[in-house]
DNA sequence: TTTCCCGTCCCTCATG
DNA sequence: CATGAGGGACGGG
């Protein structure tokens, strides 16, 4: 590539191109105790061949590689290297005597081989900074040889410019932009990118590399780990694709390449927007260097600029009849095109007002740059329809098409980013706003056609079909579709799917079996998770695979019954394989980001992964930084501390005789709630009993349930007598005695106004107060639920939770003296006046007295009755029956014992439709 | 050193 | 004790 290397006389005939270079470069740094700063030891480089920057390919052999290593401080080379450095044939290994002499060899190296292309995992920001550093603190005169152009000056920052002239890929950073991944650490990326096993890769960490010199057989090891990882980053780069697609991005954007490697999307869209305005002879605006008012919101959270996409209200629920998805293909480039929004239509503040650009006004550069984007978008599609879908050609083509997708989505976000050149907020504003516009409308005339819409997300729809013929959905999609677009010249309605079942649980929260006609004719299906909680990397892999199950049972075939029962068995064995210790460790781990420094955020103490992170750094080699995924464990450490303070790192674990992973964390505050949330909407299970499975402690996984219900009129006079129930008692809130309430009123006084013990008034604490009652409440539930029945013959005095097996007629018999019959120690009955009693004291306008209240108190009244008759109105199976109440109690024929308030989750359900 | 906004969920802390 | 605000993380589109 020298160009005194170029023959100019051959220059009128075809002259092959260059090869171009592309180099791996891998290495491996000890730590230096006294001054924690890593020292390199190991530099390892894999290089290959290629002729086009688009067909880089994996075509091993390698070209060539070499591997140069010196031992670390205070470390005795073990006098038998030189033997075993002669087992590698191929690579070229090299032993150093000292860093500086590695480093001398490593840049030689570089300079005959002449890079075009360096690929690393984690250079820049770790690699490349250890490397400045140890090239000053060495003083290495030659540094800038690794890079095409002379430089002089060597400094502490001269890692951003080590290797200027040749394009630099960082695997990590180009993972990030085309993957969904846990982390992004080499290990991780080998498993997810190249689907290794767990430990297929062995990972070292900069504080074990020491120890692998103590021989030369561990010294072999490192070479030959060091060399592989060179290859698994080669695979990576080409099973991601990355190079042919930054090219193809950089084509069609015009901004430099080595700067589309490095990241920055707005960037690539300025350079497009900046040849295109000035193509037409704009002048394009300053680029502006940094707004100082804006520091302080730079890390937190700043409040959003503008508003954006319309998120329809979920109908919550689970479906089995064909569910359609309809969505807008590229709603916001179409929305720019469809109403010519660009910089020269519009003037900055027209985005409030909803103005759009005059018909008249000549097609805008923004709207005509998107439109050649789609349209070669659609030339490209046309061309991959004729080709071998295994081709190499369609593989570029495919690569193109998604590098002009990306650049035309990503349009509409850099109008809105704040740093931009081309930032324009009113655009920006104005194209969200058509946006939800057109998703209302499209609701609107979806319900016009008869059709339920059960959810949609800025520019989608999902609509509850009723049907289950998979071909008469089509149908109905393209009825719709055909009214959709008839409003509208760009922006275009299509089917996106079909759903078989969905489970739609929040906004952003659903899981769906999709359901596609292949070309033969048969039915596929497959599943998809959107938003929950088992998609997400900050819970604990357990925790999703649970979930994952769980769903899976609640979308699939069988019968509710069956699937009830499944649900509930896995967890109960889940809590068996935790008691167990039969969860693997690595299951454990919860993962979550550094968004800054670890050592920059506010309260550390709260944020597990910043402690971890914070310790880790102390320690040896680490490095935990911004952008980081930090893994980490919850432990029981003997202390009191809340489970936030107690994370800690799989190696602490490991190397930790006291630590020992808190199972009841794991399974109280992961499993639980991510199982729970997942059958919200499931009849025939609900928290409590998920809890119950889990071996937890079901109080308090039973929620309060206020809501303003009408009262049947049965229950609202009863005319019953109160024996055998107990008062309701709460504790003041400022003298903290004991308040007992018998009565709608003590004395003249209603309890509401005046404690008994002191002067403060308990209409003022008024929520502490509903939220005893509810508890109070649920206590009774419990003690029913509890089913604990004794015998009638005072002298057996024989109490049990069993349902004996003998009966007589309707009633057990006592399975102690085998002849009393048995009766429920706490009934249905106990259970209804209780109840009923509460509504009765908390109504003074029922008792003949005269007394006025004030609104506050009336309503704080309105709002106790309010919560009694809630749990009341949902007992109504037994109201109906008040005969066989008082007839003592039953056990209803084929029933287990059965609890009055089983129908709570339906009346959730039925609330929620309402809505 | 950063494309946007929308929404859920966890945790802590101040306030009634 | 309940509640809501605020910081943080992360996924959807």
């Amino acid at each position: 590539m020298k160009t005194s290397e170029i023959n100019f006389s051959k220059l009128d005939k075809p002259v092959p191109p260059p090869p171009l270079v592309v180099a791996v470069l891998h290495m491996r740094f000890a730590p230096n105790p006294k001054n924690l700063t890593n020292e390199i030891v190991m530099i390892s480089c894999l290089t290959q061949n290629s002729y086009a920057l688009d067909k880089i390919a994996p075509n091993p052999p390698f070209q060539s590689d070499f591997c140069v290593f010196t031992t670390p401080q205070h470390t005795v080379m073990p006098p038998d290297i030189y033997k075993t450095l002669s087992n590698f044939k191929r690579t070229k290994v090299q032993k150093m005597d000292s860093e500086k002499a590695l480093l001398n060899f490593f840049i030689n190296q570089y300079q005959n081989l002449d890079p075009d292309l360096i690929v690393g995992h984690d250079l820049q920001g770790y690699q490349f900074s250890v490397l400045a550093d140890r090239l000053y603190t060495h003083n290495i005169k030659n540094f800038s040889k690794l890079s095409r152009i002379r430089r002089t000056s060597l400094h502490h920052k001269i890692d951003k410019v080590l290797f200027t002239g040749r394009l630099v890929c960082d695997i990590k950073i180009s993972a990030k932009e085309s993957i969904k991944s846990r982390a992004y650490d080499l290990g991780t990326l080998c498993q997810t990118v190249l689907n290794f096993k767990e430990n297929q890769r062995l990972d070292l960490e900069p504080e074990d590399v020491p120890k692998m010199f103590n021989n030369s057989e561990n010294i072999l090891k490192l070479i030959v780990l060091t060399m592989s990882d060179a290859t698994y980053i080669l695979r990576m780069l080409y099973n991601l694709n990355i190079i042919p697609l930054a090219l193809q991005i950089t084509n069609i954007a015009g901004n430099v390449m080595s700067r589309t490697l490095t990241g920055g999307r707005s960037e690539r869209n300025e350079f497009l927007l900046l040849h295109a305005f000035t193509e037409k002879g704009y002048i394009v605006p300053e680029k502006t260097p940094k707004k100082s008012n804006d520091e302080k919101q730079k890390n937190s959270k700043r409040k959003p600029a503008y508003s954006g996409g319309l998120v329809l209200d979920p109908k919550v629920g689970f479906y089995d009849k064909l569910i359609l998805l309809m969505d807008f293909n590229s709603l916001y480039p179409s929305i720019i095109q469809e109403y010519n929004i660009c910089f020269t239509t519009l003037t900055v503040d027209s985005s409030e007002e909803n103005i759009l650009p005059d018909k008249t006004l000549p097609v805008g550069i923004l709207p005509t740059e998107i439109r050649k984007l789609v349209e070669s978008r659609r030339e490209v599609k046309k061309l991959m329809k004729s080709i071998d879908k295994k081709s190499d050609s369609y593989m570029q083509y495919n690569i193109r098409q998604m590098a002009l997708k990306l650049t035309a989505n990503s349009m509409y976000g850099c109008l809105g980013f704040s740093n931009s050149r081309f930032y324009a907020r009113s655009l920006a504003a104005l194209v969200t706003l058509k946006g939800r516009e057109i998703l209302t409308n499209t609701r609107d005339l979806v319900q016009k056609m008869c059709f339920e819409v059960v959810y949609g997300d800025t520019d989608s729809i999902m609509i509850n079909t009723n049907i289950v013929d998979f071909d008469e959905v089509n149908k109905i999609g393209n009825k719709i579709k055909q009214e959709v677009n008839k409003l509208y010249q760009q922006v275009e309605l299509d089917i996106d799917g079909v759903f078989k079942y969905l489970l739609l649980l929040k906004k952003k929260k659903y899981a769906a079996v999709t359901i596609t006609k292949l070309d033969d004719g048969k039915l596929k299906v497959e599943k998809e998770y959107k938003g929950l909680d088992i998609v997400r990397r900050d819970w604990s892999q357990i925790a999703c695979e649970a979930g994952k199950i769980i769903l899976d049972q609640i979308l699939s075939d069988k019968s509710t019954d069956e699937r009830i029962e499944n649900i509930h068995n896995y967890l109960r064995k889940i809590k068996t394989d935790f008691e167990t210790s039969k969860i693997p460790l690595s299951m454990l781990v919860i993962t979550k980001q550094l968004t800054k420094d670890p050592k920059s955020y506010n309260d550390k103490n709260s944020l597990p992964h910043v402690q971890v992170a914070l310790r880790y750094n102390q320690k040896l080699g680490g490095h935990f930084r911004s952008g980081d995924t930090v893994p980490y464990v919850i432990c029981d450490d003997g202390s009191n501390k809340p489970a936030t303070q107690r994370a800690y790192h799989l190696d602490e674990l490991k190397s930790s005789e006291s630590l020992k992973i808190d199972v009841k964390y794991y399974l109280s505050q992961q499993i639980h709630p991510v199982v729970s949330r997942i059958c919200d909407p499931i009849e025939g299970t609900d928290a409590f009993q998920i809890a119950d499975c889990l071996g937890l402690d079901t109080t308090s996984f039973k929620k309060p349930v206020i809501r303003n219900e009408n009262i049947s009129e049965l229950v609202a006079k009863p005319e019953i007598k109160f024996k055998n129930v107990e008062p309701f008692v709460f504790e003041c809130y400022d003298c903290k005695q004991k308040v007992y309430v018998n009565s709608p009123f003590n004395g003249n006084i209603l309890f509401l106004e005046k404690c008994s013990n002191c002067d403060v008034r308990p209409i003022d604490y008024l929520p502490y107060i509903e939220n005893r009652l509810s508890s109070t409440i649920k206590k009774y539930i419990s003690k029913y639920y509890l089913n604990v029945m004794i015998c009638e013959d005072p002298a057996c005095d024989n109490e049990t939770s069993r349902l004996p097996a003998k009966f007589a007629g309707k009633y057990p018999v006592c399975t102690l003296c085998k002849g009393g019959i048995m009766y429920k120690k706490y009934s249905e009955s106990d259970l209804y006046f209780q109840i009923s009693y509460f509504r009765h004291i908390f109504d003074p306008s029922q008792s003949s007295k005269k007394i006025t209240m004030s609104d506050q108190i009336e309503e704080g009244y309105q709002s106790l009755r309010e919560i009694v008759e809630k749990y009341l109105n949902h007992s109504a199976y037994s109201v109906v029956n008040l005969t066989e109440l008082f007839s003592g109690f039953l056990i209803r024929d084929s029933q287990q014992p059965h609890m009055i308030f089983s129908s709570f989750q339906e009346m959730d359900e039925e609330e929620d439709e309402e809505t």
